[in-house]
DNA sequence: TTCTATAATGACAAAATGTCACATTAACGA
DNA sequence: TCGTTAATGTGACATTTTGTCATTATAGAA
């Protein structure tokens, strides 16, 4: 986390941060990452780096909550939009995903995100603030869940779920990444349906009986 | 891929650099690694190094593709084993996985390679062999999988559901070591039954009727 | 023995990181 | 207005790491 130091700065300071930070992770992955080449972006000196952030890692988060905050997805409000239907919301929430990761202006960050998020610290980079809840009985998510149209009801069980879907959906997104890197031509249609086939899976079953 | 002055090494000194790579990358993983370090562990000068691989992830990815070689588990024997039952071979498949990575020797190695997979490097460290050729529709898996039992019949269908059920093996392992890094114990028993719990939703269904 | 291709070696330049002693500013009471 | 104190700014520096390269050694063929 950030000190107080760089909080206490001014919008325009910590602007040029995050503005060389986006430029940065967008460049490269978090790894690749330079914190000399960031700190000429901003204008600052080394020192003062240091003292609002302990290190790369440090300033990456910070941006991605603030990447998050100011976007206004959320898998609670599709969960909403489709009446407590698990598998509508995250179809909706697909849609809504891919638009911004593909086309939108932070294209090139969340490519470099994707292709190098690890078990590690995805906990870190959630997209959704919700999925860091939803195994809490009593979080705003699991409320509007509607159970009576899934196989399961106890809240560990929907937090288990919730992860097989997250990563259905950052499978499919990540392999998107990956051929797109490779020169394999992918359209945002195609994507929609290898994820729909996953859902369907999810929903029904890939067994025969 | 290494160089050909690699593999003409007397097998001594092969040895020397992979038993040094376990060493290294059993303790950090693949980012924090220090070629300085191997050196010094395999005794061989830092010149001779790059006369073998390119980087790091040249010496890493050989390292791991000897370590696969080096063990039997393999999906293809499973799936014979289950005389074609997809699901019923990875059941097998995860029990011979989660006893190798937990408790053998190659434990800390493992744990590290999953806790910082990501979707860029995860073809390379492909567990199984048969992962990259499953979308073949001439590749041996292809033709063990007995697929009267499945609601699919493709080639390119099956690696999708290949990549699900990978990834669904993966998304519990990797949070076994996360948990265990966060020190929440989690025991074998405790695994397998939310891998069952995951197989299950997908065999069918998590949608009511 | 001499020649030649292949391999070994470690000193070195370049780049990056995190620290630290010192300079600057802001805040506030006298 | 001044002076004291705490907080923040600054960049030079030590350290570490990486990849290269000129030079030396080695082994097999002629």
């Amino acid at each position: 986390m950030p000190t107080s130091t760089f909080f206490n700065l001014s919008q325009a300071k910590q602007q040029r941060l995050l503005d060389a930070a986006h430029q940065e992770f967008s460049r490269v992955s978090l790894h690749e990452a330079s914190i000399s080449k960031i700190v000429l972006a901003a204008g600052i000196p080394r020192g003062s780096f240091y003292q609002y952030f302990t290190d790369k890692e440090d300033l990456y988060y910070c941006y991605s909550d603030y990447l998050r905050q100011h976007t206004k997805n959320s898998l609670l409000d599709s969960l909403k939009a489709t009446e407590g239907d698990l598998f509508a919301a995250f179809r909706r929430y697909f849609t809504t995903l891919t638009a911004e990761f593909i086309n939108g202006p932070n294209a090139a960050f969340y490519k470099n995100m994707f292709l190098n998020m690890t078990y590690k610290n995805s906990r870190k980079v959630a997209l959704s603030t919700q999925m860091k809840h939803a195994h809490h009985g009593h979080s705003d998510f699991y409320a509007n869940v509607d159970f009576s149209r899934l196989k399961i009801s106890t809240a560990h069980e929907l937090g288990m779920l919730m992860h097989i879907l997250m990563s259905a959906l950052f499978q499919t997104l990540g392999s998107y990444y990956l051929r797109q890197q490779h020169d394999e031509p992918v359209t945002v249609a195609q994507l929609d349906q290898e994820f729909e086939q996953t859902l369907g899976w999810l929903e029904h079953g890939v067994a025969i009986n």
